[in-house]
DNA sequence: ACATCCATGTTGCCAGTGTCAACATGGATG
DNA sequence: CATCCATGTTGACACTGGCAACATGGATGT
């Protein structure tokens, strides 16, 4: 279900670990408890949605006390800023996976993308509107939020030139046509995890094609000219 | 300080009013709160986030008490239902306006759309990550929300429709190719609003500049085939 | 070996929040 | 004039984010 599990599983408080030649049941330094506060903060909020995640209750879930996560956060936004983080790196890894897919194809390569932008997505939305969605301050105050995304945006771009040189996509500013690539998958991405979609659609529609159609007609938009 | 008044002045609750003529059934103490209510929750959103805004301050700015706004919405849920059904009024006026403005010209129609959406979003960035960001229900738990919606997106199809009609967009699925402009220029306009455009393209962007490429590369794909 | 330090975790507290129950008010209706 | 009921108020509750003061125990220097 998670894209991204844990590499360690999370220990609930009361479950005693099987470690057998330790007498004292539960250590008072935690392992790794930023990491287990990271995971447990991700799943708290898929499971339901940004406004009704609470540090206590991430703190209940680890099995520490409701103030232990303030030191390994400065306040709940950093915690949601080292979630959002997340988000990007697995961003930037997906379109990474989806360029080396498909070598010396730039069509290809988008489209795979696309299709795995669509998919962490719908996969992982409360992260993604946490990403993307205004809560976080979106001035400098976190540079290292946009840094992921910086280089996502780059292997985009990247992508664009290959085509370009390729023959495969017509000449013009790669910014701008990166862009136009981005704005269309995000779009799309937003609107299936919105709902707004199937609410409006006349018919259902079924995701994958209909990230292909889109794609698509993407793809004829970068070559025509 | 407010931006928009009320154009009624907050009354407060021992003061009487002057009955002169009142022909209308206009009702009792106050004026109308709940309208009064729901510009107040707009402004205080749209000052600072969503996370931040509190029932408490809104009627607090309204000049009532903590609990007067139950009177007219059953929760802070459905308040916020309010807020995001009348930026749904909104868009769909936009693309009504967008349409008559340029009759017989569907590509000047999707483009006068395009900017407008773009604008419509960049000047209410908090509503609209409440009407798309996932805080509220996406199910039918209010059907209300996605009527304008609906509306909204058969007026987009009926623009694909004429285009196709005069021969300016491809034949094919116009709920397809529909989504595929509403993907577009939403994606564009989140981005934009999300900081993340400005963060990561390499030069500053001019909108007006950006959303004109887009439109017209979508259009291209529109046209293609 | 031992004393010390300090990163980590805990308890207790505070203001602020959403929401419910009980009460107050006054315009509308008989 | 009596009554009702929509509207508005007060007070309380559980919950939240965050601060301060305290507790613990592994790492460190001697």
């Amino acid at each position: 279900m998670d894209v991204y599990d844990p590499p360690m599983t999370v220990q609930t408080a009361t479950e005693k670990r099987p470690a057998a030649e330790q007498s004292p049941p539960k250590p008072y330094h935690h392992g790794d408890l930023h990491r287990q506060i990271l995971c447990a903060a991700r799943d708290l909020l898929e499971e339901n949605n940004i406004a009704s995640l609470s540090l206590r209750a991430v703190a209940k879930k680890v099995g520490v006390s409701h103030t232990a996560p303030y030191r390994h956060f400065k306040d709940k936004e950093s915690l949601l800023v080292g979630i959002a983080g997340e988000g990007f790196k697995e961003m930037t890894a997906q379109l990474n996976e989806a360029v080396e897919l498909h070598p010396d194809n730039p069509r290809a390569q988008l489209q795979e993308a696309g299709h795995r932008y669509v998919k962490l997505v719908a996969e992982n939305p409360q992260c993604v509107q946490l990403m993307f969605g205004g809560i976080l301050p979106c001035d400098d105050t976190y540079p290292e939020l946009h840094e992921s995304g910086d280089i996502a945006f780059t292997a985009l771009k990247t992508i664009i030139e290959d085509g370009q040189n390729a023959g495969m996509f017509k000449k013009g500013d790669v910014e701008l046509m990166a862009l136009s690539a981005w704005s269309s998958i995000h779009g799309l991405s937003l609107l299936l995890i919105s709902g707004s979609i199937n609410e409006t659609a006349s018919a259902p529609v079924e995701t994958h094609a209909l990230t292909t159609a889109i794609t698509v007609t993407l793809l004829e938009g970068l070559n025509a000219g």
